[in-house]
RNA sequence: GCGGGUGUGGUGAAAUUGGUAGACACGCUAGACUUAGGAUCUAGUGCUUCACGGCAUGGGGGUUCGAGUCCCUCCACCCGCACCA
């Protein structure tokens, strides 16, 4: 009987699926283990070979997690909205829902192929009113609640307006605009709408007013990267910043528990690093300058206020308050033109452009609150209005870009850091000694940072600041095909959607044109935004990254109608275990999910505070693309040994027409119409084509479909070759010819348990030790690999395993059986099968570990290298328990130590039992 | 510029604690069986040398009896962030 892939894999796929094989109770006494895919958007491209990487990865961890005990928590969903299937209804008029059921089908079916042990079961799509019922709910609980920074944590609003009708909002500064200050009795007079006013700027889902980019050509609003100097990327239509009033989630109140929560979590220094750089921590302090005859002053922020004896000037950012009012009349034409110049430029080129130093002088002077000196006011592009007070005191001596400002505009630098300050460059050093600093001269910097910080505060002209780069997170988009809000405007004012009436469901529409005014396509739906008089829903949608901040959870308790999650459900899952995805979700969804969870948390609807316990990043799978090559103006294609004779030109053909390197060549002329007459030259009677590894791309002609691998070699195979790539979080370019050596290891297998001639083959004789070593050495192997998801090393051991086994002639069912266990999270058709043909009746699935038995694998003898002066030069088979002494004298007797010695005498010989022997001469 | 990562045969890679570098595969070479081979099996395969040997883990230096592994320094590539005060 010969390996029959197709039939075996078929036979048990059905099976596994009639018997509910994969079904996952939330009632059981085993531990719980939550293994978990990033859940795909369907896309209508399908899957390349690319994308099961990861899914096979957890699919193996969850099956091995299952084997060794564990009640495996391992589902399987879609993040089902998302603009570019809007974009497609857009331009064919397909109706979003019914392109999404579409591609989630061909979805479906491809990733069935692979034999996934997914709980379909539990699958969701965010898309689906009854999930983003729960959507709305979580966010109507982030909308009613507000950030306590005495607690550090969120709490429900209904706190909040207790606090203000005993103290108003002392105590409690309004992290929406600071300004804000009243008492209870301010509070309880104001009427209601005022009350709302106040509150939506302490709630954790609020609206504010923020740029977007319009674009009136397209009649939409388009994403940062889908406008280009000012212009947008389709089309190359004018955008302008448009106003609108938008949704926004109070992201920044989380930033501290965000970056500490990172110190309790597995994710790899890469991710953590780039998460901290995102929430961007900075520690520094607030300084009030007052402006020489004029009444205001200038807030900066700084994080070196040691550094403030060395301020040679202040920089406004040219969008400052207070611009207009310092500018001088001798110096107005100069900032208008200047300040012309900045709007010119879009937020793009201010970026991009470092090196060209910009700027004009006000005419004004603040005066250092320090020494009293006049220190100049100027204008740059270089200081951000959005970022801390929009205003720096620039200290060249000390900063490399101040210093650059300072050398342009011809500004004198004051060096505070002596010797430290060698005039031609900044040192932002810290340990310098400070010099030219009034009463802390000669103070070290870390101390002097203290020292100045008190004396600010003392002083009253300032405080001690921290300040983050991270934004709010906007949370509105004006389009149709995502979550709609939970929300209406009475005469302007947000209330919620009463929790009975959701899910508010997105009503079906058939134009998807953009509402007026920059709305999304829901405004044009009047029915169903007009409820009464002055009473209209909202009609922004949630963006993609709201389903998916809490899907986790709802895998656990998926058809509740009652709740999102039941607490005791989740209380049994907790934290998923294993989470793997691509390093792209870095600091989008990884960091909304972890502050989701986080406000669930405080509010006491679930038990833990970060989503996921351990994070693997999986490499990507790049492509090689094959060339040919074809003499200029004619249709014969020269192989690529050869193509240094002609002049050619390089041209991307079909890896799937090609095996290996050899083109296909007949295939060749099928393959496009211009190339049906196509001629070759070829060497040795074939045509090479030229490699190349890049992007897996439909351009480069370099995709692979899993269904066209899963065709040839079978699931099984398809899956173990993935792993055998390489490290899963390293990235490698897919090969299609080196899975045949998996596929041969397979057969291999198989050959174990059947003979050509003599068929089943298997004995029930017992092992020998020969035998047992080989399987005990593999179980410890084994486990460990896969524990560490070291899969590719795995994967060589089975073959190690089944080549030992060959050698051996073993047969043995005592072994083989174990073996199959060890196998069938990597391989479990063939697995299953094999292990029926063994006389079992129940499923491999359910089948125990293996354990790893020490006695078996146990040595007494150890080939040890011989190294003279550290190179190795022979080697000798010693019994382990020998120690250095009779070691030594044996080695000074072997043949190859005596002729390195030449006769002399080993000034020291090192034995490290179990390990080497080295001879220092 | 800052932060993170990676550099090992023709290719994908292995080496878990500093101890025989290149396991396991792909490819290639030769051979066996075969009507046939894109099946299977056997042997070989880092570079160099007739050989003894020498040289090899991006380059250079160091620590050590011994370094792919530790330290210093430089280079290349990849990823992320970027006038962030």
């Amino acid at each position: 009987m010969e390996y029959n892939f197709r039939a075996i894999e078929q036979k048990w796929q059905q099976h596994w699926k009639d018997t509910d094989a994969y079904k996952v109770s939330n009632d059981s006494n085993k531990p719980k283990c939550y293994v978990l895919d990033m859940f795909p958007y369907p896309s209508g491209a399908g899957l390349h070979v690319g994308h099961p990487l990861g899914y096979i990865a957890t699919d193996i961890y969850a099956r091995f997690k299952r084997l060794k005990g564990f009640n495996v928590l391992h589902p399987m969903g879609y993040d089902a909205f998302g603009l570019p299937t809007e974009q497609y209804a857009i331009e064919t008029g397909q109706h979003p829902a019914i392109t999404t059921d579409k591609n989630i089908e061909s979805f479906r079916s491809q990733l069935d192929n692979i034999g996934f042990c997914y709980d379909w079961s539990r699958e969701i799509r965010t898309s689906d009113p009854s999930y983003y019922k729960w959507t709305q709910w979580i966010f109507l609980q982030l909308f009613n609640s507000w950030y306590n920074r005495a607690a550090e944590k969120a709490e429900p609003i209904e706190s909040l307006i207790h606090a203000f009708e005993q103290n108003g909002n002392a105590g409690i500064p309004c992290p929406g605009d600071r300004a804000i200050q009243f008492s209870a009795a301010d509070w309880k007079a104001m009427d209601e709408v005022a009350q709302r006013n106040i509150l939506m700027e302490y709630r954790i889902a609020y609206l504010a007013f923020a740029e977007v980019n319009w674009c009136e050509a397209l009649g939409t609003v388009l994403a940062n990267d889908e406008v280009i100097n000012g212009l947008s990327e389709r089309g190359g239509y004018p955008v302008v910043k448009k106003k609108m009033r938008q949704w926004f989630l109070r992201i920044t109140e989380y930033a501290d528990r965000l970056l500490t929560g990172l110190e309790t979590i597995q994710f790899s220094d890469a991710m953590k690093d780039m998460q901290r750089n995102w929430i961007g921590k900075s520690q520094g302090a607030e300084i009030t300058f007052k402006i020489d005859q004029n009444d205001a002053n200038i807030v900066v922020y700084t994080t070196r206020p040691d550094t403030v004896f060395g301020v040679d000037f202040i920089v406004l950012a040219p969008e400052h308050d207070l611009v207009a009012s310092i500018t001088t009349p001798a110096q107005a034409d100069a900032v208008a033109a200047y300040i012309a110049y900045v709007q010119s430029r879009s937020e793009r080129e201010r970026m991009a452009e470092v090196k060209s130093i910009t700027g004009v002088f006000t005419g004004s002077y603040a005066i250092n609150p320090f020494n009293g000196q006049q220190i100049p006011i100027w204008l740059s592009e270089y200081v951000l209005a959005g970022y801390g007070t929009g205003a720096i005191m620039a200290v060249p001596c000390g900063d490399q870009r101040d210093f650059n400002f300072a050398k342009h505009f011809n500004i004198p630098i004051t060096n505070i850091i002596g010797d430290a300050f060698n005039g031609e460059e900044a040192n932002p050093t810290k340990d310098a000694n400070l010099t030219n600093s009034g009463e802390y001269t000669g103070m070290p910097m870390k101390k002097a940072m203290e020292a100045i910080n008190n004396s600010i505060e003392e002083k009253g002209i300032g405080k001690r600041q921290v300040n983050f780069k991270m934004r709010d997170a906007g949370f509105s988009r004006q389009r149709y095909w995502g979550e709609p809000f939970p929300i209406v405007f009475k005469n302007g004012v947000a209330y919620q959607v009463d929790e009975k009436e959701l899910p508010v469901e997105l009503p079906y529409i058939q134009d998807y044109k953009q509402g007026p005014e920059g709305e999304g396509p829901l405004a044009n739906v009047t029915a169903w935004v007009n409820l009464a008089e002055g009473v209209k829903r909202e009609t922004n949608t949630m963006p993609g990254y709201a389903g998916s901040s809490w899907y986790f959870l709802r895998y656990m308790d998926p058809h509740n109608d009652a709740a999102f999650c039941d607490r005791k459900v989740s209380d049994y899952w907790g934290q998923v275990d294993l989470y793997v995805g691509g390093t792209e979700h870095a600091v989008g969804h990884l960091l909304y999910s972890r502050l989701w969870t986080k406000v669930l948390y405080d509010l006491g609807h679930i038990g833990f505070d970060e989503p996921f316990k351990k994070l693997v990043n999986q490499g990507m799978i790049g492509g090689s693309s094959r060339l040919v090559y074809r003499v200029k103006e004619s249709n014969t294609f020269v192989s690529a040994g050869l193509k240094d004779q002609y002049d050619t030109t390089e041209l991307y053909v079909d890896v799937n027409i090609v095996d290996g390197v050899e083109l296909d060549t007949e295939a060749f002329k099928k393959w496009r119409s211009d190339y049906a007459t196509a001629e070759f030259i070829l060497e040795d009677g074939k045509y090479i084509c030229g490699t190349l590894t890049e992007k897996m791309s439909k351009r480069l002609f370099n995709t692979v479909n899993p269904d066209h691998v899963v065709e040839k070699y079978g699931a099984d195979t398809f899956r173990m070759y993935e792993m055998f790539l390489g490290p899963l979080e390293q990235s490698k370019p897919w090969e299609t010819k080196g899975i045949e050596g998996v596929h041969r290891f397979l057969k291999k297998l198989w050959r174990l348990f059947y003979d050509e001639q003599k068929g089943f083959i298997v004995e029930d004789k017992p092992a020998t030790p020969e035998e047992l070593k080989v399987l005990h050495r593999s179980i410890r192997k084994i486990e460990d690999d896969s524990e560490r998801l070291s899969y590719n090393t795995a994967v060589s051991n089975f073959m190690m395993c089944v080549n030992d086994l060959t050698d051996l002639k073993c047969h043995k069912k005592e072994i083989l059986e174990k073996v199959l266990v060890l196998l069938t999270p990597y391989a479990p058709h063939v697995s299953e099968e094999l292990w029926h043909q063994l006389g079992n009746t129940g499923s491999i699935l359910n089948a125990a570990y293996p354990v790893f038995e020490e006695k078996y694998v146990v040595e007494t003898t150890k080939e040890y290298p011989v190294s003279i002066n550290g190179k190795t030069r022979t080697t000798m088979v010693l019994d382990l328990s020998l120690e250095a002494a009779e070691v030594e004298k044996l080695a000074m007797e072997n043949e190859v130590v005596i002729k390195w010695l030449e006769g002399k005498t080993p000034k020291k010989i090192i034995f490290v039992k179990g390990k080497m022997i080295n001879i220092v001469l």
